[in-house]
This record gives structure tokens, C-alpha cells and sequence, in this order.
DNA sequence: ATACATGTTGGAGC
DNA sequence: GGCTCCAACATGTA
């Protein structure tokens, strides 16, 4: 479910809600349920893996970590963790992490640093990444400070595109590496955006999950590197390692 | 059917 | 304080 694209499509199917008034809420969240009551939903946006559900005065934040699910004018067997009742239509929040934010999403949220927001500013990412040259790039990529949205899928296929072998180190990469990751960090994550509206996300794979190099068909490497022991696709031959 | 996976947090230990 | 490791959460899929 997750992976910041994949939250945008979610954002935009929820669209028609936004201006309603949640006419019942229920659910096993911990949050105070109690708050929605009779509330508009004022407007929805995302920040990287994040959906906001902005209502006057607070925002719900709903993260679907890995294995939160949602139905909108339907159910599932399971309880839901948050069921948003409105006077036409509903929507439900299965097994995902639900917090309410009181303080203004400004002061919460750096816009800048979502990758499929229109304020992202490459200039930021590219000072980030100035600033942990020891840390290697596959643990750059899934670092939500720098590229929110960006989750292992995009990590794996970018590092494939950009030709650099995920155990470099951020440092040693050359100026025009540095410039590749950030840009396909957000050209790959507006393409996983329009397959995956497609159905046809897994379909454009070259390494996540796949056995061979698509460039020179050597058999690829599996590997869970970096400090998050995520599992990482890449081909030794096509994937420079600067160290 | 057992293990694994598009993710994050908090706590322990060093 | 920072870093790493680990458990916990929870569910569809192979």
C-alpha cells in the first residue's frame, strides 16, 4: 500500500469527500474517535507516506505503514481502525497508525522536502545530502527528511537508473550522480504515480524482485544493506560503487 | 503453510 | 547523545 505515489492516489480518490460534514465515526483507534463528530472535512493533502485529513482547528494523520488497507463505500471483515460515516458514502481506515496533529501542518510539515509536492526543492535535498556523506545512498533514499514519499521500491529502481551501486557512500558520489539521485528520486516516483493508476506498476520493474540484470542479463544481487536491512536489487555490473 | 514484505516507532544496550 | 539492533504492529501473498 505505502510508498508516497501510492498515498497520492488515495488523496485524490478522497477528493469528493472533502466539504462533507462525518455524520458517524467508529473504530478501534486510540485516538479521540469523539472529535470528528459532526465535523466538515475541510480538505485532505499528503505529505510524503503521510494522508492528512484536515478538519477545523486539527488534522487526523493516517499511515499505512506496511500493511494498512482502506475501502471507500465499502468494507472489509475486519474492524476498521477509523470508519468516517458521512451523509452519502463512507470511508475506512484498516490496521494503519492514526494520530491527531492540534498544531498548524505548516509547522509540522517541511512541503518542500515531499517529492511529489510542487513545492519540492531540489536545492534543499542536494544541501541534505552535503551534510551525511558517510551515509550510504540506499539509506539516503529511504530517508523521509530528504525524500519523503520515497520508500524501497523507488530506492531500488532509482539506484538501477542512475547506474550507482546502493552501498555508496553519499560522499563519493560525483556531482552528477548526486544530481541523478535527486532528480529520478522524482521523476521515477510521478512515473510510479501514473503506472500504478495504470495497474501496471509491477509490470515496469527492472531490479525490485527480479532475478536479471535488464542491461546485460547477468543475474542480479539481493542484499538487505544499509542501516534499515531492506532488501536491496541491483546489478554489480551496470551499478557503479563509488566508496 | 511458513515466511516474507511498498514502514515506522520506541526501547535497550553500547 | 548517537548509533544499531530488535520487537512490535498486522495482513496479503507466494
Amino acid at each position: 500500500m505505502p510508498e508516497g505515489p501510492s498515498i497520492v492516489i488515495l488523496k485524490e480518490e478522497l477528493a469528493p469527500f472533502i466539504g462533507k460534514k462525518v455524520t458517524a465515526v467508529s473504530g478501534n483507534s486510540k485516538i479521540d474517535i469523539a472529535r470528528l463528530e459532526k465535523k466538515k472535512l475541510t480538505n485532505i493533502k499528503s505529505w510524503g507516506k503521510h494522508l492528512l485529513l484536515c478538519f477545523s482547528g486539527f488534522t487526523v494523520r493516517i499511515h499505512f505503514l506496511l500493511f494498512g488497507t482502506y475501502r471507500i463505500n465499502e468494507t472489509k471483515e475486519s474492524p476498521p481502525r477509523l470508519h468516517l460515516q458521512f451523509s452519502k458514502g463512507e470511508i475506512n481506515f484498516y490496521a494503519c497508525s492514526i494520530i491527531i496533529i492540534d498544531e498548524p501542518l505548516d509547522e509540522r510539515y517541511d512541503w518542500s522536502r515531499d517529492v511529489l509536492s510542487k513545492a519540492w526543492d531540489p536545492k534543499k535535498a542536494m544541501a541534505s545530502l552535503n551534510e551525511i556523506p558517510q551515509t550510504l545512498v540506499c539509506d539516503a533514499l529511504l530517508d523521509q527528511d530528504i525524500f519523503a514519499g520515497a520508500g524501497n521500491i523507488i530506492k531500488n529502481e532509482v539506484l538501477f537508473r542512475i547506474k550507482v551501486h546502493p552501498a555508496s557512500k553519499v560522499g563519493k558520489l560525483p556531482l552528477k550522480q548526486k544530481k541523478d539521485l535527486i532528480k529520478e528520486a522524482v521523476k521515477y516516483s510521478f512515473d510510479f504515480l501514473e503506472w500504478k493508476k495504470a495497474y501496471v506498476l509491477k509490470k515496469h520493474w527492472k531490479v525490485h524482485t527480479k532475478k536479471t540484470c535488464p542491461r546485460c542479463h547477468i543475474p542480479l544481487k539481493k542484499e538487505y544493506l544499509g542501516k534499515t536491512h531492506r532488501r536491496t536489487f541491483f546489478c554489480e555490473n551496470c551499478q557503479v560503487l563509488y566508496k
